[in-house]
DNA sequence: GTCTATACTCTGATAGAC
DNA sequence: GTCTATCAGAGTATAGAC
């Protein structure tokens, strides 16, 4: 329903849109990523972008929609023995984005509103998160968790958002050691 | 420096314009509350309020400052022998005032800019707290962490902070009961 | 279907009158 | 000291050109 053949071009602006504002956010920032900003990038007027995408909300909630499709969140979190470490990988490469992890966070507390088209993408992101990560414990027959698996998947999203917040404001903090430090004191390894 | 005699009026101002946007905030939300707004309920143009604070950003850096004024946070964190217990209080209270959670998580990410005038607020806030948290650890007798002192108040403060953004998004999430499940976890009792 | 031109509203901010 | 009048910029809605 969404393309076919004659909407060709539609269908690759829609994703030069979307590139592009991943590389205005990426470098400038969010709080300077206008519309009028993304859309002098593409070589285009902003009521174009609105075409799209209808809100600018709505562009930036796609924005995240292609950031985890880039990543692969899934696969990374869901797949691997030691779940950890998929966590921690996430994390790592976060570092190298401040741009979007400014975007996910401020869309994270704009989205509490219902109303915000963001708010269905972070409760089904959560939920999936938090499976993946209550699975991952529940195979890993290595680790011995003192809490129960969703709580623990619970605590380690909390722990992974709250510490970008500290991180955004002040780089020196070590997520990923923090993090790693924390999943060995909660659920050590049996031997 | 900042009154002298004359400028009892200005103060007084001052004190009713923080106290207003407190309760407008705390009730009706953060993304509405606009200086119109503000301005509106106040009793004055958007243009007086600039005059006290300077800019939109500085009047919100002073209301997070005034709540945490009102909500006495250092007695509560510091004075206690059970460290766990203030910080509970402390979220237990949040529940009551959406709008204030938001205020502050919304501020969080725009601080991230170094000229942002909550940079500093945050990077204090975040030490003292931290403190007062590993200070209490270290008092408490009956606990035995698994993490050094600074860590554990880095994780908590992120847990904290997460939870909130987890909260904010679905409101079921029942922050207390999983931080306290967290520090049994993390901090068991000795016996 | 794709997009420009234009205008409208609201925002935070400034200059200057009282 | 305080506030009115005004400003430039934002996001958005509409009409209509291609």
């Amino acid at each position: 329903m969404a393309q076919r053949g004659s909407y060709a071009k539609g269908v690759a602006r829609r994703e030069e849109i979307l590139e592009s504002a991943l590389e205005v956010i990426g470098r400038d920032g969010y709080q300077n990523a206008s519309l009028k900003q993304i859309a002098h990038v593409v070589g285009v007027t902003p009521a174009a972008l609105l075409h799209y995408f209808g809100t600018k909300e709505e562009l930036f909630t796609e924005v995240l929609r292609k950031r985890d499709e880039h990543d692969g969140m899934d696969p990374r979190l869901a797949g691997l023995a030691d779940p950890s470490q998929g966590l921690l990988d996430v994390i790592r490469h976060n570092t190298e984005v401040p741009g979007l992890v400014e975007l996910f966070s401020r869309l994270a507390v704009d989205a509490a509103d219902p109303a915000h088209p963001a708010h269905a993408y972070f409760l089904e992101r959560s939920e999936r998160l938090r499976e993946a990560v209550a699975a991952g414990f529940h195979r890993d027959a290595t680790r011995e968790p003192a809490l129960d698996p969703d709580t623990m998947a619970r605590v380690l999203q909390a722990v992974a958002d709250g510490l970008q917040l500290q991180w955004m404001i002040d780089p020196t903090v070590d997520m990923a050691v923090i993090v790693e430090q924390l999943i060995d004191a909660l659920a050590p390894r049996r031997r």
